[in-house]
DNA sequence: GCAAATAAGTTGTCCCGTCAACTATTGCGG
DNA sequence: CCGCAATAGTTGACGGGACAACTTATTTGC
């Protein structure tokens, strides 16, 4: 039987088994302490950060369903739900009359202040303090390699810093 | 106002929003080019893989369950919808009767042999073709790592090799 | 040995995401 | 300009996963 499939090799299968274990565990781990303590999914945490990013708060639903890795109809599902909680709300695009645009409310600003340390002293709990400063700097340059092939056109990453003094927390500083 | 939250710095801040972007993009990758190519999900492709390479091919749900980050009644309904397809099999395990064995068919394996080189190919074109032999030492030191953090059981890794010549390969090359 | 506690699975319900269909608006070719 | 394709977004139906309730079997404690 000829078999011109190039298998991994050892070194290979042992990293891709930690590798799609991460990527297993690590959404699940995020979800459940965000969910815990401030009701929300990763994917609207995400969502509202970018609007909370965002020049004037807001954006248009297509970009940011390309910016979340969503779906038009999800994002719209996950916008309505929202809107009811009174954490984003929704409005026509002046310009282009198709187009919808969300805004994050002072509510949300509140809950988004409210979740951030949690959230950051999960995110340094599970990975970064795990990691050498050495190490850091690799898992920048192999998941920047990864990308390129998963996502060439950028669209995830696009985004400003998250976490650092951007402008949520100088929104927060008044 | 106070704030003794430690903020993710600027490398950091870059690597999460890389990482976070890969544990997004990954899994629906390999999802997709599993359902087309093979109707498989890849969390069902890594069930049977389990299967295929335990002894006898069988394996106990409970424990079917936690090597795949599932809950019973996940693994339970997934099991059926296997079955039903033909690929598994189950029966009541004989010596503790609460339990279920859950056992790899033939067409199981079938199946696994022909999605197997497609997959291994995604997986390549998409992570290890994008990395040095270098990175992709330090990928697995740096997943080890989170994964101690994660999964400190070694639940998801305490599993045989997946993808050099295994258990699967030698049956089908028998 | 028996009752209570625990464990293994299954089933049903609810919620979220995908897909398909639909509306409304804009852009484009003739 | 006018008709048709393309774009933006919403809605409804369907399917998968989480959670709770339940059944059955085993273990533990007395």
């Amino acid at each position: 039987m000829t078999d011109d499939t190039k298998w991994l090799n050892a070194e290979e299968s042992a990293a891709w088994v930690r590798l799609i274990a991460v990527a297993e565990l690590l959404p699940g781990a995020l979800d459940a302490q965000l969910l815990r303590d401030a009701g929300l999914t990763h994917f609207e945490y995400v969502a509202l950060m970018a609007l909370a990013d965002a020049p004037s708060r807001t954006m248009r639903m297509t970009e940011l369903a390309s910016r979340t890795n969503a779906t038009l109809p999800r994002l719209s599902h996950v916008a309505r739900r929202l809107e009811e909680r009174g954490l984003i709300r929704r409005f026509p695009c002046p310009e282009d009359r198709r187009a919808t645009n969300a805004t994050i409310t002072e509510a949300g600003l509140d809950l988004m202040a409210e979740a951030a340390p949690g959230h950051v002293d999960t995110v340094r709990a599970n990975v970064f303090d795990a990691l050498t400063a050495e190490q850091l700097e690799q898992l920048y340059v192999i998941a920047g390699a990864v990308l390129a092939k998963l996502d060439p056109d950028e669209r995830l990453t696009a985004t400003s810093c998250q976490f650092s003094e951007g402008p949520v927390v100088r929104t927060l500083a008044g």
